[in-house]
DNA sequence: CGAGCATATTCCGATATCGGCATACGTCAA
DNA sequence: TTGACGTATGCCGATATCGGAATATGCTCG
């Protein structure tokens, strides 16, 4: 059935879901609690049928979870889903101190150099 | 300039970046060492065009450094720009611990009535 | 200089993305 | 039931993505 993809599809995995600022923004706002469309779609300043679009991804990635509430539906935050986000980008955190470490020695040395200069 | 964006750029920002699953894997290869393309190609089973394209984004969002080294260019880990995508999957930390609370909690009521019930 | 290896770029097709707009669907309340 | 509100879906245009294949560029050594 698969024809080739152009790229992996945003609704199949977290990595992709997140690649989307909008999206993450809507995350960061359902943190504080969970929200209607409607009110995400105005703390955002996005359209409705815009927020749609952006939960429903995060809904198939099961990043946020939904219930009916009167004619309202609230979204609400799942986060477990970023937890290998974390842990994958945490996997560089030796190399990230590392770079600082250099970068670090590289500014102590200008310095260095500068007071030796006068 | 800008015509209407169809998605951020994938040169433009580190999730985006990180999106592509190949582009992870190299990463995570160049934490051992710096490498010339051919072998993260042969690596990770792609061609070398399509390794040298992944390449580009990589060093585009500054993710990696490249040298010269002779006829060959290596290519080298910078992790720092994966130091925010770390930070704010982290920001959720404390929702997915929650969210692991309350399905122990739900095991630990399955265990008990299990155990109430015989 | 010219051959040859290493890498980058270009062009292509198929597909996916995102935003906007119109509209369908769903739910409640009178 | 009908109306009104809240939300989802469908379609469109512009653009970007990715992989493959061919080809261009770069660098080194004889």
């Amino acid at each position: 059935m698969l024809e080739r993809m152009a790229r992996a599809a945003t609704t199949s995995d977290v990595f992709n879901a997140i690649a989307e600022p909008q999206r993450r923004e809507i995350l960061v706002l359902l943190r504080s609690g969970e929200r209607p469309v409607t009110e995400l779609a105005r703390e955002l300043g996005m359209t409705q049928p815009g927020a749609s679009k952006h939960l429903r991804v995060l809904r198939e990635v099961g990043l946020v979870r939904d219930r009916q509430a009167g004619r309202q539906r609230l979204y609400d935050l799942d986060a477990r889903g970023l937890r290998p986000v974390h842990e994958w980008a945490g996997g560089f955190e030796r190399f990230w101190n590392e770079s600082f470490d250099r970068l670090d020695a590289y500014v102590q040395d200008l310095k260095q150099e500068k007071e030796e200069g006068r």
